[in-house]
DNA sequence: AGAAATTTGTCCGTATGTATC
DNA sequence: AGATACATACGGACAAATTTC
């Protein structure tokens, strides 16, 4: 079999793959997709057949991708949902991050301080100006 | 001047010039564009950026394009806006090809049978099934 | 605060497949 | 059947945004 075939649509299937995944919950929400450079190995393709089956999912709104952060899986997107899957929307963008746990929160988790703490955080926004910071920290993502 | 500029988004500038010139009415609605060797030549970009800006303008539904045969322009006032607007085509792809005229439409249209006439046509379909053929025809585009 | 690493974005060149003329 | 034109795919290089240290 020969290495590459040209012209046969591989990017959509790699798209029906993908989507089917997400539909059935095999990728995890709330945390990015594989880098595109990992699927491209996982699917023995080039990282440019890849950008077209995620611009494909993209156009359909399954997933929403930035520039430096990676592509993530798009639900329903009311603020509890985007803390949810970690999607963005036009009213604010969920960041995920770890800190190292001050003590008010170390002596609630019961954790010695210092231990990292994930957060989930959106931030609000109205045209140019920031309504409201929702953090949600837990020991593990 | 370099050969080559990364990231300065030249596919936007060429949809933009392209744009221009379709608004413009140095490109008539219904006539070919140029092929895209030709148009790589032209913008002395590569193919696949001037594929990159076609695919921008055939999102915003300025132009049309169908393998083998070339990327149209469409125009506000053509019956193509009539299929948008009319038929949602949200897994229908509008098409655009010429036939000869049967008897029938050459009567209506007042032209010798046979004459080349320009048809639209969009399919919808439901998952797995053809719900709808639309098309269009005239004599010029 | 700033540099390095990571990840997506853009662009190029080339080769092959598929539809149309 | 041959020529033309768009579709798909690969690989490499550099830019820009984000994250991480």
């Amino acid at each position: 079999m020969p290495t590459t075939r040209y012209g046969h649509r591989r990017y959509r299937k790699i798209a029906d793959d993908l989507r089917t995944q997400i539909r059935q919950g095999s990728l995890p929400s709330g945390r990015p997709l594989p880098t595109e450079a990992a699927l491209a190995v996982e699917f023995k393709a080039s990282r440019g057949t890849i950008r077209q089956a995620l611009s494909l999912l993209r156009e359909e709104g399954v997933v929403a991708t930035q520039q430096g952060r990676g592509t993530y899986v798009v639900g329903p997107s009311s603020p509890l949902d985007l803390l949810r899957t970690g999607a963005s929307n036009e009213s604010g963008r969920v960041r995920e991050y770890q800190v190292p746990a001050p003590e008010d929160l170390a002596k609630i988790f019961g954790v010695p301080s210092g231990t990292p703490l994930w957060v989930r955080e959106v931030i609000e926004r109205s045209p140019e100006c920031t309504s409201s910071v929702v953090r949600v920290y837990s020991v593990r993502g």
